[in-house]
DNA sequence: GACTTTAAAATTTTT
DNA sequence: TTTTAAAGTC
């Protein structure tokens, strides 16, 4: 061997031994730091965790672990140095040692890692952090859409906008949408303003132009997309004009600043050594336009997915990025991980079966040295109530036996299947939260209170103008506002501008008088912004809007929630406050303007999760259960007619099936009733793709069901339903068919979960009760008697 | 201009 | 069934 080659050998074995808590395959790719490199990590096996000590290789190390090269100082005595070194760990002279191993190490600024969410930018920077100290800060680890934003703040004037232009979530621009088609007399029946923003939506990701658009309609003589294509037009050209930038035009501009502007693309590509992205099986064609422009130079592109878990492709994501990245990258490698870490074989066998039905697929096997564990379960309900019961009965079981609340989630394909299990969870006295649904910057108060907070910072925010200018009411009505926004348009002003000077335009006389205390509102509070700081101004303008006094108007639970959130923001003022001392409201407003949820994810919460799939996707629970897996909901009706769409719900299930650790339940409803309308739906066909050995099914044959045919079906009273729509159902185990629950107060009792406790209170409710009952250990619960009733005895 | 009633629609979701 | 938006009424 030559020096050169026992040098790279002998380095090489020093910094392996730095990540020997990875595996083979883990630390492969954590060592492969030059060229482009596509890692397919299956579910649970350790992605994020790959990530960081990528990164911190890189940091430490540079290139050492994937270079040829030799410092040229390296001597003899060096070499043997580092032989040494490399079979025995301690060394008397590690500075000597280092100064061998690292190779260019990257400086923290070269690295950009990008991910999908904040919560996972935000994960990955605290682990980041706690690996590495401070220096870590100065990594980009962030969102594609903030690391466009901090680009486009610098460089967007390039582009015709100004620095301070502002970002419109959906639903500012589907307000932009529903104006414009208002205006132009489009019927939003034949063109709903959803499918015309995501049309539009998609033209971005495509890169074309308003212009294009409509032309391309035209040659077609495609009536539909004309009027697209004009909607199209006017909403670039308002946004424009508010200089305001949607989601997607944070990243079009992003690439398209890059793509004409030599100077700031060397920047950046010279800059970013090392480009990372996360979760790359959801990026879209922008994204990866983005993510290959600034890797354009040093070539240094890793990019982290698995195609098997691509569940987005109905917001734009494009499994052909994941799928074709070998050939876009001629020279690049592939490592895969698939060793899983979570799951047991039996869970994990049954996912890749199912999956294997899938023909759009690299090809991966996951793999685990767990314990074969339990076989998976499948119960079938006689009704989507008795699916819920039977669900919040295993937990409640499983929870006496010594389980935790949080070990437990429930998965659903579509959010309004919550409801139900959000009773049986209620009667049964189960904690649980559901993920999902509102978030918290979608709530008509927050929306509110960031509308007057953008106004104030950018009176020419007509958006929220609009919004906010009579809540609370101040006799300034639509008619008013029409008028306003037809002077704003003719005369080319901002509607703020008009209102200003509204003495001076004759349809505005007689709400001049109005339409001044409100420009005196907002012109005060401007003024008191630049005086205070922020979270005494948040106060200010709560009292001085009338919006605090609006809610308090009325007692109502609601205002009370309502309330309870608008004291929340100002936390996050506090808490924004904390990290930038003396920060100003429009940093506060570009803070949060890519910030959207917050009151999410409380994992530490002791309670059952309810949640979609794909809100699952990233997480990992002991036990899991997955209810609907019924033809027509999982997969869906829509689903079922394009085999694209199929294998898309197949990946959906895919990632269902592997969140579970331990156990996992699929349960599906003879009958269902779902949007007012009973259905019976067959066995979804996923259930039957995992094979016989893996899963545990109902020893009666319920698939080949037919309605009154099965002779030992029986009623179950305790619905409480009448007797013409009978119940059937297989009988379990914790469902007696019948029982009389003559709990009195001041009884005793044992519950199965909860232990001993005492009836406090027992108030009628039609066939059933709201029992109050002290336990002994879990504090004092509120039950329903016919459902709870089976859970616990007289003592 | 505020409030009530009625009708229609209802995967999946992050930024 | 439930939610949301638009039309109708006071």
């Amino acid at each position: 061997m030559t020096f050169q080659e026992r040098f790279i050998r002998a380095r090489r074995a020093v910094i392996e031994r730095e990540f020997s808590h990875l595996n083979d395959m883990q630390r492969e790719a954590v060592l492969t730091t030059e060229g482009p490199l596509l890692l397919l990590a299956g579910a649970g096996s350790g992605k994020t965790t790959v990530l960081i000590n990528r990164i911190a290789n890189l940091l430490k190390f540079g290139r050492a672990s994937d270079s040829d090269d030799v410092p040229a100082f390296a001597t003899d005595d060096d070499l043997r140095f580092l032989e040494a070194c490399a079979k025995n760990p301690n060394t008397d002279d590690p500075d000597r040692l280092y100064r061998l191993t690292a190779l260019e190490p990257a400086e923290p600024w070269r690295i950009i890692a990008i991910t999908f969410t904040n919560k996972a930018a935000d994960e990955m920077k605290v682990r980041l952090e706690s690996m590495l100290g401070a220096s870590a800060l100065d990594i980009w680890a962030s969102t594609f859409h903030s690391a466009c934003a901090k680009i486009l703040r610098r460089d967007i004037e390039h582009l015709g906008f100004s620095r301070n232009f502002t970002i419109y979530d959906t639903s500012d621009s589907l307000a932009v949408i529903k104006s414009i088609m208002k205006e132009l007399d489009i019927d939003d029946k034949s063109f709903p303003p959803r499918s015309v923003l995501s049309q539009i939506s998609s033209s971005k990701d495509a890169m074309i132009t308003a212009e294009q658009y409509k032309q391309e309609a035209e040659k077609k003589h495609d009536f539909r997309k004309v009027k697209i294509g004009e909607l199209y037009f006017e909403y670039s050209k308002r946004l424009r004009e508010a200089n305001a930038l949607d989601f997607d035009d944070l990243i079009l501009y992003t690439v398209k600043l890059l793509l004409t502007n030599e100077e700031i693309r060397n920047y950046y590509q010279t800059k970013f050594k090392y480009v990372l992205i996360d979760e790359y099986q959801d990026t879209n064609n922008l994204q990866y336009l983005l993510a290959s422009t600034l890797a354009g130079k040093w070539q240094n592109i890793c990019v982290v997915g698995d195609d098997d878990q691509s569940i987005y492709k109905f917001r734009g994501a494009t499994i052909k990025n994941i799928l074709d990245f070998e050939n876009q990258y001629k020279n690049a490698r592939t490592i895969r991980l698939e060793q899983n870490y979570r799951s047991t074989g039996n869970i994990l066998d049954a996912a890749n079966a199912v999956i294997s039905n899938n023909t759009e697929r690299k090809g991966k096997e996951l793999w685990t040295k767990n314990e074969r564990g339990e076989t998976l379960t499948l119960y079938t309900a006689a009704n989507e109530t008795d699916e819920a019961q039977y669900v919040a009965g295993r937990i409640l079981e499983c929870y006496s036996s010594g389980e935790s609340w949080r070990d437990f989630a429930v998965l659903y394909r579509m959010n309004a299947q919550s409801n139900q299990l959000e009773y049986a969870f209620k009667r049964n006295g189960i904690p649980y939260r559901v993920v999902g649904g509102m978030r918290f910057f979608d709530r008509a108060e927050i929306k509110d209170i960031l509308a007057y907070l953008c106004v104030i910072n950018n009176p020419n925010d007509d958006l929220r103008l609009m919004r906010i200018i009579n809540v609370p009411a101040r006799a300034i009505g639509s008619k008013t506002m029409e008028d306003v926004a037809r002077i704003a348009r003719f005369e080319y002003l901002s509607m703020f501008e008009v209102i200003k000077n509204a003495r001076n335009f004759p349809d505005l006389q007689k709400s001049a008088a109005k339409l001044a205390v409100f420009v005196e509102l907002i012109e005060d509070l401007k003024n008191a912004a630049s005086a205070m700081p922020l979270d005494e101004f948040y106060d200010l303008l709560l009292s001085k809007s009338g919006y605090l006094a609006m809610l308090e108007a009325k007692d109502t639970d609601e205002n009370t929630a309502k309330i309870e959130n608008i004291k929340e923001l100002k936390t996050n003022i506090i808490y924004f406050l904390k990290e930038r001392e003396g920060g100003t409201l429009s940093e506060f407003l570009d803070e949060i303007a890519l910030y959207t949820d917050i009151d999410q994810n409380n994992n530490d919460t002791e309670c059952v999760t309810l949640m979609t799939m794909h809100s699952a996707k990233g997480l990992e629970f002991p036990t899991v259960f997955i209810v609907g897996a019924e033809e027509g909901i999982f997969p869906g009706a829509a689903a079922s007619m394009y085999p694209e769409e199929l294998e898309e719900e197949r990946r959906l299930c895919y990632v269902a099936l592997t969140r579970a650790k331990k156990k996992l339940y699929l349960t599906n409803a003879h009958h269902r009733m779902l949007f007012g309308r009973t259905s019976a739906n067959k066995l979804s066909r996923f259930v039957d793709e995992i094979p016989g050995e893996y899963i545990e099914r109902p020893k009666l044959k319920t698939t080949s069901y037919t309605f009154g045919s099965i002779e030992k079906s029986y009623h179950k009273p305790e619905y409480g339903k009448p007797a013409s729509i009978p119940h059937y159902s297989v009988p379990a185990a914790n469902q007696p068919s019948a029982q009389s629950f003559d709990f009195k107060k001041g009884d005793t009792i044992q519950h199965k979960a909860f232990g001993k406790g005492f009836i406090v209170s027992i108030q009628p409710m039609g066939n059933d009760a709201l029992m109050e009952i002290a336990f002994d250990n879990v504090g004092t619960k509120r039950l329903m008697r016919n459902t709870a009733g089976r859970q616990m005895q007289k003592v």
